[in-house]
DNA sequence: GATTATATACATACATGTTTGTATGTTGTC
DNA sequence: GACAACATACAAACATGTATGTATATAATC
């Protein structure tokens, strides 16, 4: 039953694909190796032959699904507009709306904002994966630096607490949305619940 | 073995209190009778004595913690003030600090405010307690209603938006605080996280 | 280029541990 | 003495990991 090396990568990415849809599905912790081997259809010898166990399963779907959401919010990141704060709130408006669209990105993200999977085989990834995202959430604070820089804010403000503060309102949003898409239509919301964080709304 | 109605009831908040621990350390997938039973100095037996199953023991932890939790936030809001503003400033920087020096509410909150719990026992349950979620935050509504009729609010400001808003932000610190305590000593950011929402901060 | 050897890519089978649910004890209380 | 409040014992299901079997792609040899 030996297959070519292009077939066995197949299967690997079947193996990954079944998993990931499983785990956001219902869970880590309440999929099997057996369930996703039957959703992959193959056997549990497949997955062992692949991956030591279900963490490196989770570790390897990381690499492949998680970074390339960071990566390629980094890229919009990168080019430095004139405006810093309407560049920032261009780029979260538009991760909203890719969220809605991207039915594999929201999967991604329920499996690594999941905030809270305390399972101890995972405990040495998480903590692994944490650290890549605080690397990638400090970028947030240059923008607010520049701003500062530009005279763009008030001379109150601290642009460390703007970025701690929309780093939980944009986790807060996505995952509400996450939670309960129906009840956060982004297509219609996203523009406006940035904007209320942007623009001022009182007198 | 028999015990008084006193030691049974004693029993059984044994058997509550150790499985909020648990659960809120391990979580709920990765918590079993045994570790609960164990934990509260008692066998399976006893558990099953008092509860039906496990879903059975999440539900009733949800009637004696989380309801207490919001209702105190009610109770806050009740009374109406001259500033509904000011008031629900003040109300939310209360709430996280009180968060912050109270661990039974943390471990309470990780419970109920775990976003994603897909278990298949469950669902039914989380469908219930979503359900009072949605009525208690809906509270909040009102004060941005009654900012709007006092003309503290642009124009363009719309109360159920600022609502799902502020929602959002708080859940986003909430959640930020009880996944990275250390990174957010609430103590000292909490004020100034919510006055970010409410003051403005931009020239 | 055909043959052989070997490592690959799995499937199957098994051994073990874990968890759940239930059935049946046991003891003390009312 | 009947029933409440458990403890104990047991059976079944499920999950994990590993050991073994096996067919075939690929590499090595001639």
């Amino acid at each position: 039953m030996r297959r070519t090396k292009e077939e066995a990568e197949q299967t690997r990415q079947a193996i990954m694909t079944a998993a990931v849809d499983l785990f956001a599905d219902r869970g880590y912790a309440y999929t099997s190796l057996e369930q996703i081997a039957k959703a992959a259809a193959v056997t549990r010898g497949a997955i062992y032959w692949h991956f030591k166990n279900k963490a490196e399963i989770y570790d390897a779907l990381h690499e492949q699904l998680y970074l390339p959401v960071t990566s390629q919010l980094l890229q919009d990141l990168e080019l430095e507009q004139a405006d810093p704060l309407q560049q920032l709130e261009d780029t979260c408006v538009r991760l909203l709306l890719d969220l809605e669209a991207d039915q594999a990105k929201q999967k991604t993200l329920k499996l690594f904002l999941g905030t809270w999977m305390y399972c101890a085989e995972l405990t040495d990834l998480l903590e692994k994966h944490r650290a890549k995202k605080e690397e990638s959430l400090s970028l947030f604070a240059r923008f607010f630096e520049r701003a500062q820089q530009k005279k763009l804010l008030s001379e109150a403000a601290d642009p460390e607490l703007l970025t701690l503060s929309l780093r939980c309102y944009m986790k807060g949003i996505i995952v509400e949305f996450l939670d309960h898409p129906e009840g956060m239509p982004l297509k219609y919301e996203a523009v406006k619940l940035i904007a209320v964080f942007f623009q001022r709304w009182r007198h």
